[in-house]
DNA sequence: CGCCGGATTTAA
DNA sequence: TAAATCCGGCGA
């Protein structure tokens, strides 16, 4: 199996890490990449546009699209400028600030699944369109920062879109923590 | 310029 | 299993 794409790597090592604004601190424990030009699933398969345009930046940088008509979703920037390739965060556990992310979740008490979602993690960092070219790698507003990464990793084929001509069992682009309780579908995935 | 299909979530 | 609800990309 190819789990050494640059993006695949890129996405491997974001789990474990963590996501903070204020006083909310997430670790990240599910993550799906996708590619440039090459890949049929990525926002950037035809080509730079001013929707993906943070795709096509330096890494480091979020990229934020709504979807669904109500939800925010929050990709990290893996590849060198001028490339195209993201990472979504599909998943995180509430490390810091449970009772901000209760009350944006509207949730009344933790569970396992609280930010098991893309549309849920934003939703608990109340993330939105003014986060789209973000810098995490600098202080303030949203910052990704070193975390612990997990024991064992999972990987499987990307959710939601079966369109994509890139996916195949051979070549993962899904990946998560498997000791996670944070992670829906965990059957679709197998340790590497 | 209008249409269509989503990298989803929730509750019934 | 459907409804909520919006916008980018593409074809006309």
């Amino acid at each position: 199996m190819n789990l050494q794409g640059p993006v695949q790597l890129a996405a491997r090592a974001l789990l474990g890490q963590r996501l903070v604004r204020g006083g909310v601190t997430l670790r990240i424990t599910e993550v799906e990449a996708y590619g440039g030009t090459e890949d049929s699933a990525s926002h950037a398969r035809h080509g730079r546009t001013a929707r993906n345009a943070p795709m096509w930046g330096p890494p480091g940088r979020a990229y934020l699209y709504f979807c669904y008509g109500m939800h925010w979703m929050l990709n990290v920037v893996t590849g060198p400028d001028g490339s195209s390739s993201a990472v979504l965060i599909r998943g995180a556990e509430v490390v810091a600030g449970l009772d901000t992310v209760l009350a944006r979740r509207k949730a009344v008490k933790a569970t396992p699944l609280l930010c098991a979602g893309p549309g849920k993690v934003a939703q608990a960092l109340g993330l939105d369109r003014s986060f789209d070219g973000h810098d995490l790698l600098a202080p303030g507003g949203l910052e990704l920062r070193p975390g612990s990464a997990p024991r064992i990793i999972l990987a499987g084929p990307r959710l939601g879109i079966g369109f994509a001509t890139t996916e195949d069992q051979a070549h993962p682009w899904r990946f998560a923590d498997g000791e996670s309780g944070a992670v829906l579908q965990k059957k679709a995935l197998s340790q590497i």
